[in-house]
RNA sequence: GUGGCUGUAGCUCAAUUGGUUAGAGCACCGGACUGUGGCUCCGGGGGUUGCGGGUUCAAUUCCCGUCAGCCACCCCA
């Protein structure tokens, strides 16, 4: 048996590649309906750029190296450090908001699994330089458009939405410290997969007051249920400002028309630890697969990284689960039959004509092969119909000499004589 | 990083309680049907059974290790 690629890196075969570019150039065009522009960035860069935002421990899932330089270095995991870098080196230049997306191929050392692989392309949308609500329903309409691209409906996929400031609102509302909020928020997002006794048990442990921690049941208890978790806040004006603005964000998503994929869910925490607001995850509805794309705001991050105060939001969305989804709905198009005309003869001797014949139609921009060694005319026919080929164009040799040939259509065998030049003028 | 399951041709699989030159279909290459493909028929290439040890007269089969894949955990893109 040969050697195959790496742990968790792909080959991508002609078939796959073709998967490939389907995904990416619909990325491409729903990006571009939105108005944003693509850009990129190295896929190397100094590690440090990824401690500085996420600390050291951080460095065990990286690919990591020093190159001959003595620098240390890493293959970027994700984009967002990278586009704050850019943008913050820029920032004063730019016409407010910045609306980026990009389509960087990300790299992460950690065990592969299903949906989750060491390397992957990853479509990347960011709003730079924009606080309102407005700019948060926008970024999550495009992930939504994506799924509508490429065939899927709001029965198949659902965005939850939730945001980091209503849930730090509410947790201190019911008396939950500030120290105690990582963990509390770890425990939330865990929700959707894990039992109820769990995630509590897990609460008991990370606050102290038990009083607090009846508050945080109850809230579990309407995560889902914007309504009924403003009844149970209705006293608290912080509280109640937060689900104004929810109230908005989700208003806004209905005029933009994705209002029916959209769910509120108060358990959507994200791991990244520097998301400050709005965030959602995309999944597909029946729980088969992991999230298909998850994002949110982050505000304070470009003066962490790059020393420039604005807010900001992006969301990433990996070919993998996405490619996943699709195979499994069936919803994968057909690859494209690659070539159009193949040009045959009747006589071996014949090549040279076969080729002038070939570069002609090339000339015209079509797809050509032919037999590249003498070959019966059964073979090349043979040939050109495994190949998946929809034209043949024959050369016989006495008709060939009057400028004739004959044009056959493989799928039902039809075939009509033609002048060349004429044939190939109509093109 | 931890645990479970799996590993025979490019793919899907077979090989009686461990038994002699490890088989088939599909795919690929070629031939026939006397120079127009798809159908049919015939032939061919391709495996040190993932790799390395061990038990045995004998290992694809049993045991151990290792590597890889799948699944879950950890963590998250």
């Amino acid at each position: 048996m040969s050697q195959g690629a790496l742990p968790g890196f792909r080959d991508f075969y002609p078939e796959q590649l073709a998967t490939r570019n389907y995904i990416i150039s619909v990325w491409r065009d729903v990006a571009r309906r939105y108005g944003f522009l693509e850009y990129d960035g190295p896929p190397l860069e100094p590690l440090e750029l990824y401690k500085k935002k996420s600390g050291d421990e951080i460095v065990g899932q990286l690919y990591t190296f020093t190159d001959k330089g003595e620098r240390e270095v890493a293959l970027r995991p994700e984009m967002t450090p990278t586009l704050a870098r850019m943008v913050a080196a820029k920032a004063n230049a730019m016409r407010k908001p910045i609306r980026w997306f990009s389509v960087p191929q990300l790299f992460r050392y950690e065990r592969q699994q299903k949906g989750r692989l060491r390397e992957h392309f990853q479509l990347n949308v960011d709003i730079i330089g924009e606080a309102s609500v407005a700019a948060d329903a926008e970024l999550l309409a495009v992930a939504i458009d994506v799924m509508r691209a490429v065939g899927l409906t709001s029965r198949d996929v659902r965005a939850r939405v939730s945001d980091r400031r209503l849930l730090t609102a509410v947790l201190s509302e019911v008396g939950v410290r500030k120290a105690e909020m990582p963990d509390v928020f770890a425990a939330i997002d865990k929700t959707g997969r894990e039992p109820r006794d769990v995630t509590l048990g897990k609460v008991e442990k990370a606050v102290s007051n038990a009083e607090a921690r009846r508050g945080v049941a109850r809230i579990l208890n309407v995560a889902t249920d914007l309504n009924a978790l403003a009844a149970e806040f209705r006293n608290s004006p912080k509280v109640m400002e937060e689900i104004t603005h929810m109230r908005e964000y989700l208003n806004f998503l209905d005029a933009l028309g994705v209002g029916d994929w959209v769910d509120f869910d108060l358990s959507i925490v994200r791991g990244l630890a520097y998301y400050t607001g709005k965030v959602f995850e995309l999944f597909d509805a029946q729980g088969e697969f992991r999230a298909i794309c998850g994002g949110g705001r982050y505000d304070d991050l470009l003066s962490t990284i790059g020393g420039v105060d604005l807010p900001a939001l992006g969301f990433g969305m990996g070919d993998v689960v996405l490619t996943e989804l699709l195979r499994s709905r069936n919803l994968l198009p057909a690859p494209e039959l690659g070539t159009e005309y193949w040009v045959a003869a009747d006589d071996e001797s014949m090549l040279p004509d076969v080729m002038t014949v070939a570069g002609r139609l090339r000339a015209k921009s079509r797809s050509v092969e032919y037999a590249l060694k003498s070959q019966t005319l059964a073979r090349q026919l043979k040939t050109a119909s495994s190949a998946g080929v929809r034209n043949v164009v024959l050369l016989r040799r006495d008709d060939y000499a009057n400028g004739h040939v004959t044009v056959k259509t493989l799928a039902d065998g039809s075939e009509r004589r033609v002048a060349l030049d004429a044939f190939l003028n109509s093109l």
